[in-house]
DNA sequence: CCGTTAAGTATACACTTGTACACATAAATA
DNA sequence: TATTTATGTGTACAAGTGTATACTTAACGG
């Protein structure tokens, strides 16, 4: 890459970790300033303009980065899970320490999940049915839920990643070093994990619990 | 009430309702400044502080309202569904039906659950901690899931609210003119729900899925 | 090597923001 | 009825905001 990109990329990251940094004091994304981000990236405010029109233009940019952030979350548990005895708990527990080596990263997530622009939540929904989907590949892959139409496959994985997601804001506003409540919070989800996989291997199209 | 404190809350609640439907224009809660609400309340700036110290305090003031609506659903719930059939599902439609008339209350807490402060935060946490609660307690008065540990049929219950919440904010970014998306959505839900309760109602202390 | 280009700077302007302070006025109280 | 009190007003100011415009200067391409 040429000298010119290459320092160009270099305060275009700077820019988007000093949004990131603020969001991880635990400051809303949508409060931040394009002033503060460019005085924290060591920039005047006016070469913002060189890199983003906007701050959900870079908003959008970040989602891209939590894109690669979750794509190789799943690869990494491809790799590991492939014989698997504990899948499931294997599983929470590998996404537990993605999540806490890109804190900044899911605190935006899950703001931008529900504040934000609509373009902007549309855009992380999106990244979540994506999730969801790679979910129900594997698991036809693996031959799991076999009696299940894919439909419902992909609505299981669905119900997975939203339960995940309740782990997601709770894991987050525990401070970094309490490794205890860390442990209990898996240790619950570990288990609603396990019942909805339960449930759904028992389920029968028309279910008797109504 | 004295004809002062009868007009003080009248303005209290034209500010709080101000800082609503700038949340149910789409906009973020936290991106509202204290004279626009009071712009929007008819009022001027300063009178904001006769009733809030800060914007926060009227976000936990509105964490108020929610709880009231909250309890309202519930009382409605149990009205409603005591010898109950379809169970499941009346409980998600008479959700749902909440939702869309307190839009605006729904969204706040959306929001308020993973953006805004730390107090406000575990504000709105505790509101859905006391659902799962009452949820639970139900669970047990109607002999539901009695195979199963208090604590398990609490973490079930919030596996619930989890897969509700998940609805919550889908819901909110559909038009509400569109029934026909409405229903598709109501239609996953119910499934959902009706997994977990069925993976609930064949655990046994040791999921053989793992 | 030298003119061109584009990333970052400097300055400027019109707004919006939170909040302090003195004030008006209607309700409460004595 | 006269006095006190509290809710809402009006004005003011320093600080922060987005962004337009003209500029420097280092890398690029012919």
């Amino acid at each position: 890459m040429s000298i010119r990109l290459e320092k160009k990329q270099l305060t275009r990251q700077s820019l988007m970790d000093a949004a990131l940094a603020w969001v991880d004091e635990g400051q809303d994304f949508s409060a931040i300033s394009i002033r503060e981000v460019a005085k924290r990236a060591g920039v005047v405010p006016t070469a913002f303009y060189r890199h983003f029109t906007d701050m959900e233009d870079l908003a959008l940019n970040l989602v891209d980065e939590l894109s690669i952030a979750l794509r190789r979350l799943m690869r990494e548990a491809r790799q590991k899970n492939q014989q698997a005895g504990h899948m499931i708990s294997d599983s929470v527990r590998l996404y537990v320490a993605h999540l806490l080596a890109h804190r900044a990263l899911f605190r935006f997530m899950s703001q931008a999940l529900s504040g934000g622009s609509a373009t902007l939540r549309r855009a992380v929904r999106i990244e979540m049915q994506f999730f969801a989907r790679e979910l129900e590949a594997d698991l036809q892959a693996m031959k799991l839920l076999p009696h299940l139409s894919a439909q419902m496959r992909e609505n299981i994985s669905q119900l997975v990643i939203y339960t995940v997601a309740g782990i997601t804001v709770e894991l987050l506003d525990i401070p970094a070093n309490q490794p205890a409540q860390h442990e209990k919070l898996i240790h619950k989800t570990i288990a609603q994990v396990q019942v909805v996989m339960l449930g759904a291997a028992h389920w029968k199209s028309v279910s008797p619990v109504q």
